[in-house]
DNA sequence: ATTGACTCCGTAGTAAGGTACAGAATTAAG
DNA sequence: CTTAATTCTGTACCTTACTACGGAGTCAAT
């Protein structure tokens, strides 16, 4: 049995331009169609949706998403998922350690910030004023 | 001695266009004209930008900059400025966390793929794909 | 048969932070 | 004086991942 797009869109908890907009962009095939022109999905294809959402919530982005389902949908090679894996591990690490770095700085700051008076003499405002770079 | 917008730039070491954005956006004043309608900026307005690139560096997004900066015009208190510090250490905290929890479950699919053979029954593709969230 | 819900397509708008023109006017250098 | 470089305004475009809308056609229930 197939179902509708707003069936669809709701037995995996999303919208139903969110569907279109990823039939659009390559990450869901363009689906058999009524007579009158409506998509119709088999229902499996509600686990290709929580795929996407899966992949979204470890990181990889839609460009990303497409390729994992290109490898799951042409049988690639376990080599290249572990790859594509490798190097998202490393981007999140890079994004991680910059924001570690920010972290650091901006809690010196903000401990040696009394709090009270005026701005003119506070040592966060005084950082970013002053020449050279943290 | 005023310069011009180009002299700017290059003094601030940014780009003429991202100055012009910044006054649309509220991060520079209008500065005052020459009579033929160019900018002509006072030496210390490089001051200004370089005040904006270090919030930057430190994670500040350009309306958390609007506000450090009227703090500094206006000579607000030193409790507010903190308070904003406050927030954004909180804020880059959450996303040090969210990160992390995707580098964790990632970096466990990771080292569970052999990296030999063919896609099918690889762990990473299979958890993209079953039922149940990381 | 009629009403209301659903779906179609294409385009436009959102956030964030810029970057890139085009065409006209001005300024600086030789 | 002429040429090249700079600046002006306004608008459009870039990335990412959607979300919203308008107007028309279709499907389901009464």
């Amino acid at each position: 049995m197939s179902i509708s797009i707003g069936q669809l869109a709701k037995n995996a908890d999303t919208g139903i331009e969110t569907i279109r907009f990823y039939e659009r962009r390559g990450l869901m095939p363009d689906p058999p169609r009524a007579p009158s022109g409506y998509r119709r999905y088999p229902e499996h294809f509600t686990n290709r949706l929580r795929f996407i959402q899966r992949a979204k919530k470890l990181g990889f982005t839609l460009d990303e998403i497409i390729t994992l389902l290109q490898l799951q949908d042409g049988g690639g090679k376990r080599a290249e998922v572990k790859t594509v894996a490798k190097e998202k591990l490393l981007e999140i690490d890079e994004r991680i350690d910059g924001l570690q770095r920010m972290r650091v700085t901006l809690a010196e700051l903000e401990s040696q910030c009394s709090g009270r008076g005026k701005v003119k003499g506070c040592p966060i405002i005084e950082a970013l004023s002053a020449d050279g770079d943290f």
